[in-house]
DNA sequence: CTGATAACTGAAAATGAATATCAAAAGCAT
DNA sequence: ATGCTTTTGATATTCATTTTCAGTTATCAG
């Protein structure tokens, strides 16, 4: 799993040229060791916690080009920090988000993905992406 | 149809008790005059343009009191700025955001609505908004 | 291995949207 | 009109992200 991720970055870079480099291992290391939805402020400071020295505008630079290589997704959340997810080939999710803790909870459905297909055809519109969230109450935080 | 969004905001500014002041109403006035989507800075130029003077900070404000009044909607796409549209009682719409041109489709779709409440009620969350956003290019820019 | 070349890095400065500050202006009740 | 409270807006501030650019490093031809 983390293998292939580093070869499906080490594949893109070859394409485009890119060379290798100590921080984009670094930075791909620790981006493959966390969970969900980190924003770069949480990435650059789980970095310099190692004692590895990296600068925020590389870490900035770094997640885009993994977006770019199909292995992470931005997310823009209603937070004004940007975060990045892993991508799993095939999978395509959506979220649920808490506004009172935060938290998010995944989801997929089908059928939604299906009409959004169809709506797309009846105007003649090619999709590249989309992004569908619903915010409200988490169990918890209802009551 | 106006005259309803401005007995609207009334009743809204009563209700908070707030005052009623003439930048409220030229940014209302301007506000109904635009169609979908404007940028806090196009309304603000616009406004600057009829050569009436008014502040940056009182467009930020104002229009956060016409999302609260509820005759106004935030939406954030992916371009770093905030954009109002109007809300129409009993509406509710998604968006086609074409990449190419910047041009915006809209859609409503009873089936997805119904999805998300599925979704929502199976995960014991309550909705309080959503947003379903679909990027990709318009009929015009795939040719 | 060596040197040339182009890519990469990161500290620091710049940007840009949005918010906060606060003194002056304006609305409203009496 | 008076007094109190809200509102305004020029300006400063914040904060995420981007740009700059000089020094560093990877890569590759010789
Ligand atoms: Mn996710
Ligand atoms: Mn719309
Ligand atoms: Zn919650
Ligand atoms: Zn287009």
């Amino acid at each position: 799993m983390i293998l292939e991720k580093k070869k499906m970055f080490n594949d893109f870079a070859t394409s485009k040229g890119l060379r290798s480099t100590r921080q984009r291992d670094i930075i791909l290391d620790i981006f493959l060791s966390t969970h969900q939805h980190v924003s770069v402020e949480e990435l650059y400071l789980k970095i310099k916690s190692s004692n590895l020295g990296i600068g925020h505008a590389t870490v900035y630079r770094t997640l885009k080009l993994f977006t770019e290589a199909g292995l992470a997704r931005e997310i823009l959340l209603h937070d004004g920090q940007t975060r990045y997810e892993h991508v799993v080939k095939g999978e395509h999710h959506d979220h649920l988000v808490c506004t009172g803790c935060n938290s998010i909870i995944e989801f997929e459905d089908a059928t939604i993905e299906k009409l959004q297909d169809e709506i797309a055809a009846r105007h003649g519109f090619l999709i590249k992406s989309h992004k569908m969230e619903i915010y409200g109450l988490c169990a918890n935080c209802r009551s």
